[in-house]
DNA sequence: CCACGAATGTTAGTGACTAACATTGTGTCG
DNA sequence: CGACACAATGTTAGTCACTAACATTCGTGG
């Protein structure tokens, strides 16, 4: 799990590249950990020193803090949705460039594979959790704060999910952007309510 | 798994009840199937015919058509957010009373277990689906029924997750109708958004 | 060139889950 | 009331994700 050196992070790439492949190629429950390692040219023991999990290839959320500060940032005297709201969208002009080549592929095969999306939710709960105690800790109540958080984060992460099943798929080089926009948008969902 | 005969059911409910008694005892993850199964005067193979897996002990979700058909019933002028946030709340009052006793002593071993809460998610999946497919085929575009059936959703299962986090919990005897008020209020903290 | 630590390999084990087949109980019908 | 049929359970053997303890190699600095 040691990500320090060069060469860790060179076989680490190789792993990742391996699994994308085979996922894509054979589905991910018909692919072994096993095969995945062998691909490349490393041991089982050795994938999981790099991904703690066979689905954390595909799952990964490392914006906890940055989100939960942006949150807490908006104005005091909004709803808790509003303020989670807001600030989710504040926050995703500063991350989304960040994005990665393979984020396009991984949310197909997460989006293909109910169990995948379990993953996806379990990785989720930490930002959810960071959101709520820091909107606790501004006076919100515990159950108000919870639910605007549960709310906002799943409009995201279903949005990302819907991703492969819209009719329309502009400019299919560049995920990164086109993850962003459908973000936005879900989140602008809503805000208008009625 | 066939849940038809007295027999199976009187099996079913020893199994449940040896398993919700293990893990509020050892805790869910220092529990083994096999324990269970032998608290139960039963074999691993008869858990595994009663619950798919050791989770679905605990999470269950038997009522995606009902709400489906809710949500569908609203006004069609109205936001998706909207729509199926009245659906919810409508449906709410038809199917709260079912509610069994082991309700609430579930909700407190999921809520205290990260892993359990992915089992939950995986287990909304489905009605969020059948939800989102309602009111796709009702003309609203695919990704705002998505998002508004994930936000209205992981509102409520936010709400019941955070139950036990709660300050002020009177009447510990029926946890049935607390539930209820605990998801309707998630539902309401969504309707007033600014 | 050698030593030192990080990265990888090896082995052995646990636990959730599955498949195929044998066995027991339970209700029904003659 | 007894036998038949079928559901429910048991048995066995296996796969796969994941873990722990210890041995080994690789790469870099002295």
């Amino acid at each position: 799990m040691a990500t320090l050196t060069p060469r860790s992070l060179r076989t680490r790439a190789r792993i990742l590249d391996a699994a994308l492949d085979l996922f894509e190629r054979q589905g991910y429950d018909a692919t072994t950990v096993a095969q995945v390692a062998a691909a490349a040219g490393v041991t089982q023991m050795t994938f999981f020193r790099h991904f703690p999990t066979k689905d954390s290839v595909l799952v990964s959320d490392p914006y906890d803090p940055l989100l939960a500060r942006a949150v807490a940032a908006q104005p005091r005297d909004l709803g808790p949705v509003e303020r989670v709201r807001r600030g989710l969208l504040a926050a995703l002009g500063t991350i989304e460039p960040v994005e990665d080549a393979t984020a396009e592929r991984r949310v197909r095969l997460v989006a293909a594979h109910p169990a995948l999306r379990a993953a996806v939710a379990a990785a989720t709960a930490d930002t959810e959790r960071a959101i709520t105690d820091a909107l606790v800790a501004d006076g919100v109540p515990r159950l108000d704060a919870a639910v605007a958080a549960a709310a906002c984060l799943g409009a995201c992460t279903a949005a990302l999910l819907a991703m492969p099943d819209l009719p329309d798929r502009p400019d299919p080089t560049d995920g990164g952007r086109h993850l962003g926009a459908v973000v936005t948008r879900a989140l602008e969902l809503l805000g208008e309510s009625p």
